[in-house]
DNA sequence: CTGTTAGCGCCTTCAA
DNA sequence: TTGAAGGCGCTAACAG
């Protein structure tokens, strides 16, 4: 009887098959692959006996001839990062679809791990790999010499002969303030997260430059510090203590946006109608709880994610590196803390 | 010159390292894995030979003749689901340290998707597959006639001769009861999310049985709805308008706990000193950057994915599978939402 | 159309 | 202590 676990007989070989169907090794090959060097009868012979057989080929045996495995290796630095997610789906849904199957490796910060879990890879004669990594600061290059193609996402390789994908921060600032622009405000401030952060000092190049294009100053200096709710709301309060007269708000994240809400609620400012507020992430589980439900920028990690696995794509098969980083634009989310409803 | 992506000369064989050292092949192969039979001194060239030419060995190879690959698939329904990530991570990291590498696979909640993953995995020969879903609730199985071992986690296959774990509901509503107990609250309700989950029904199993105990009775009817903070938040409005006398909430997840806090400050009640409330998943995102902080319920999600894989590990080894739903124990996280600060 | 042969890269007897 | 030979499961030339 069959056992599901270790069950009994161990897996039919092709051998079997082309036994069962009274044929030789190769031609039970042919085939199984839809070689068309097979008469019909036969064919048909062979496959009922696959069948009979549950008969599943070896990928092993053929990548062991083909020397391309069909798969990849996601080396990630963090999977608790919420931003790693969105691209692991993306480019394991476009793996997916190309018949390529994705081995997860999560260093948790660590080289060492790191280094341990590249060797795996190459052990296991990956096509490529995808380094994910869970901030947009540049980090260490795994180094030229791998036998295989690289591509660095979200937090981009130090070698610029790397090939690095990640998100346009700089024209997320942009968006932003454009936004609130184009819906009257004229008095503009900045609250964001960590100043370690290159995403802080990216978006903060955006939102500074927009609003030179259109003659106009920050309010107060750009509020620095972490990427809360708690910050979120200090600084809202300590801004509007100095500045009552802003009436909109930039903030680094939905996590600030969300403080910041809080606050202004509490102080009685109606949000969008005497302050609009824009976040960032577009994390709908923050952006669409909030009241009122918040607008934001979003990164496109999925597509992102989808990229990079593209880029892992074409280097298999062409060759053709394109190094360099590469920015991926974002895009305004449009909710209610910025336009009011009708 | 030797260009990053597909760098010139293939990768060395052993049979290249072989040759450079002097020696047979088989020589080779006894000096690289530490073989007992073989001169110290051809050992070393042996090595030396392998560093020079970088040589890795082919797993591939090695899993053919082996039989093993050292991988196992991990196949889940929705990787955007929040809690399969943590698993994922107990998972991932578990295999890890037992020199396995995981193939991840997202069906994306498509039962097509999810058999063109599993007839993947079975090709490449896994040496087992961790089925993880998206809720709690008992999900088809997989069938009996695999031929490796596999474990269900979080979602539990509703068919009894199949191994799975997931965490035990009904223990965490007993234990948000217990805990406003224990903090002198006996006027308590409950406002959870949509009645359809098995989450919410098993949670209130637990809750109902621990105040049962106590000789207590609900206040009020359960509310169910939705795992939102909106709901949450018209809940709390609700049950305060026909119970003003609540002295403690017992939430469904942190997003409702979330709402009602919410709630209630705009109707002047303190938490806690007024009214106790608890949350469920422990999602630290909301729990600490909630005001008060939340006392919420940790499934131990992370625990639960390692558990998943050395019931894997084994069932691979020895092939006692130990059926049945087996339930992991959670865990109270105590903040300030049920206790005063001192 | 079908079968025979030679490997893919490696490990493991078994002789020498 | 070393090497030659066989085979893991499969595919890709070749002959028949």
């Amino acid at each position: 009887m069959a056992r599901s676990g270790t069950g009994g007989s161990k897996a039919a070989t092709l051998n079997d098959v082309a036994r069962m169907a009274g044929v030789s090794l190769a031609t039970a090959s042919k085939a199984i692959n839809g070689r068309d060097q097979v008469a019909p009868a036969t064919r048909q012979r062979v496959i009922e006996a696959a069948e009979q057989l549950s008969f599943t080929p070896n990928s092993l045996a053929r990548s062991l001839i083909a020397g391309r495995t069909g798969t990849v290796g996601l080396l990630t630095s963090d999977l608790e990062g919420r931003f790693v997610i969105p691209i692991l789906m993306g480019a394991e849904d476009a793996f997916g679809a190309g018949q390529i199957n994705v081995f997860l490796c999560d260093a948790r910060g660590d080289t060492i791990r790191e280094q341990h879990h590249l060797k795996a890879l190459l052990n296991r004669r990956v096509d490529g790999i995808i380094v994910v990594g869970r901030q947009t600061d540049p980090r260490p290059s795994l180094g030229q010499g791998l036998p295989v193609p690289v591509v660095y996402a979200y937090a981009p390789s130090d070698d610029p002969s790397d090939v690095s994908v990640t998100p346009d921060n700089v024209a997320g600032g942009r968006l932003a303030v454009e936004h609130l622009l184009s819906t009257g405000r004229r008095r503009i401030a900045h609250i964001t997260g960590d100043p370690e952060y290159a995403a802080a000092q990216d978006r903060t190049i955006g939102v500074r430059a927009a609003l030179a294009e259109a003659g106009l100053d920050l309010v107060g200096d750009v509020m620095m510090s972490s990427w809360s709710e708690h910050w979120g709301r200090a600084a809202a309060g300590m801004l509007l203590d100095q500045h009552p007269d802003v009436d909109g708000i930039v903030a680094g994240s939905d996590q600030i946006a969300r403080g910041v809400i809080d606050t202004l609620r509490d102080l009685g400012k109606r949000v969008p109608e005497d302050v609009a507020v824009i976040g960032y992430d577009n994390w709908e589980v923050l952006a669409l709880n909030s009241r009122p439900e918040l607008t934001s920028i979003d990164a496109n990690l999925q597509q992102l994610g989808r990229t990079a696995a593209m880029r892992i794509f074409d280097a298999i098969d062409d060759g053709e590196p394109d190094p360099g980083v590469h920015h991926l634009p974002v895009r305004l989310v449009i909710r209610g803390s910025t336009i009011e409803r009708r």
